[in-house]
DNA sequence: TTGTAAGCGTTATCAC
DNA sequence: GTGATAACGCTTACAA
């Protein structure tokens, strides 16, 4: 056989080349770097030194095919240009770094099918998935947990070891904290149907307010989580008469606070808004108060539980809960005279 | 040998049992999926059916191991956190998918040495590389060139093939805005010094305020590129006297309008501030006039030069350029009387 | 402690 | 048109 040789460019050394230059066979060469406490140290360093003057390094893809474990693992999210992913991107890849793990990264585009593919494709060459707010109907997400070890974020399915961001803490903090301020009708600016989150903050968001006396929440729907449903959710949103409002996401709330001022209604004085995730929340204008998720280190944890889940630490029903607390910004303030609850 | 099998849940199924079950020889299987014109119709449908009903994948990982063609490029960003880098990954990695191609994520933090690191563990199980903004020298970038096909953006090295975001047009455009709402002295609030990015742009802001009539250019220098950087400028940009400033990108001139808002200075009625990017200027307060990139294009563009290089087209020294435009909004406003250039 | 050789799943060469 | 078989680069029983 005469192909193209694997590391076509520069042609990298193989094994082969590093055991004769080295006058040692093969698998001596693969000890000294895989299990260098079974060789003599004078071999480990012989070889190494050889090695690295050939400029030798052990092909993963190779070794991946010889063992099974390929030392990478994919992770799939529905948009990466969402603010709320970048930072859990982040701490994913960090955290698969230091473990010697290499990271396929998967855009869904919001869209079941092309996850599903991605998942397909990826599912050959990785040892285990993120997934991350899965697009996905249970069912698949269970077929694809089958073939290859799965973690979910923001996703509670059980028997999926999962990462979840619970919003309760933050949520109660935030009604609190409005309820404080004199607010007495509070809005719900709802994100997308399905998504978990959003189930979980309109719950906690109900609980909150019905624990509490006096207080009251409707629900406006936002055609879609971005800034510009929030602008277009405004004349809804001022027309159920709240005087303030929680929103699905930071971008809504974004869009919300954009809304507001070209309706010519100050916030905070007279209107005030809150977010959810802490993604861009401390750059809007006003800064928001937000609900603040440490989405950086959901990424990190999933990781964590995925590689754990390689090493065989039985953690199959894990469920990592990660929770939320309110960050107070210029969003938010004493309800006005004008639009009292 | 008795080792875990590679595809370790679920067991998939190999080329050898789809052979057996079709009564084939692996080699019939192996040309049914990658050379079909090979085979007779009716071969090549019964062995799809049995592959099918068996749920067989050809697999990526061997297959590129016997071929060299891993299917695979990788992907290496300095901050996937920055809002320049998203759409930028999701460009690129749609068009890989496009291709068949899956993306390895690196993120290099900002950090040489760890961009130089994940380079070395990508080159051996990669087709190819696209550094986006690489913070390496140049000497450094041209070893990994040699080792493997590196496809740059924002980076100008002779020699290797680049996608280049040109910010000429946009910049000029920028510049005749400002002059004609009157304005005469401009500010620069610069990046980080060894960006191309920047530099480039500070070339083009030269350039076009000495190409024009009775025009000042000023240069204030921010600390890093980011919005807490952008507000603590502001006291520096006001003291140069300026009515109107350019922000070395989005993020930094949206610093610059929140500073602005804190010292009482209303935007654009007494100041005017222009960005860079267009990735988040849509939904600042107020929405920033900015020099808009086609950022999700520029990943496609490198994402395309890369598969092109490895398909042996000879674009060893291309250089793709796109351009820039103005994208005028309401963070610009004529000069006033106060602050008058 | 080290070497031999089989095998990971695929593709390419060469027969038939 | 299809089948043996070696090879891709590596790891790992098993022997020595």
């Amino acid at each position: 056989m005469s192909r193209v040789p694997a590391q076509a460019p520069g042609g990298a050394p193989t094994i082969r080349e590093v055991a004769e230059a080295a006058r040692v066979s093969r698998a001596t060469v693969s000890r000294a770097f895989s299990r260098p406490d079974l060789l003599r140290p004078e071999t480990v360093a012989h070889v190494r030194a050889v090695a690295t003057r050939l400029g030798y390094t052990p092909n993963i893809v190779a070794r991946g095919l010889s063992t099974g474990r390929y030392a990478t693992i994919a992770l799939v999210v529905p948009d990466i240009a969402n603010p709320f992913f970048p930072p859990l991107v982040r701490g994913a890849q960090r955290a698969a770094d230091a473990a010697g793990y290499g990271v396929f990264l998967g855009d869904s585009d919001e869209d079941a099918e092309r996850e599903d593919s991605l998942l397909a494709r990826f599912t050959g060459q990785v040892e285990g998935i993120v997934l991350a707010s899965s697009r996905l109907d249970a069912a698949r997400v269970r077929r694809h947990a089958e073939r290859r070890p799965v973690v979910l974020v923001n996703r509670d399915l059980e028997g999926i070891p999962r990462v979840l961001i619970d919003p309760t803490g933050g949520i109660n903090a935030a009604v609190d904290h409005l309820a404080d301020l004199g607010h007495r009708r509070i809005a719900y600016v709802s994100g997308p149907h399905p998504s978990w989150a959003h189930q979980q903050r309109r719950r906690a968001l109900r609980r909150a307010v019905a624990a509490r006396q006096g207080l009251e929440l409707v629900t406006v729907a936002a055609r879609r989580p971005t800034y510009d449903s929030g602008v277009a959710c405004v004349p809804a949103l001022l027309a159920t008469g709240v005087s303030a409002a929680v929103g699905f996401d930071d971008v809504l709330a974004q869009g919300l606070l954009a809304g507001l001022a070209a309706a010519g209604i100050p916030v905070p004085t007279h209107f005030s808004v809150v977010g959810c995730d802490d993604g861009v929340a401390a750059t809007t204008a006003p800064p928001l108060t937000t609900v603040s998720a440490q989405t950086g280190e959901a990424g990190r944890a999933a990781v964590e539980l995925l590689l754990g889940v390689l090493g065989n630490a039985d953690v199959r029903d894990a469920r990592y809960v990660l929770d939320t607390h309110l960050v107070i910004r210029s969003s938010t303030g004493a309800v006005s005279a004008s639009r009292g609850g």
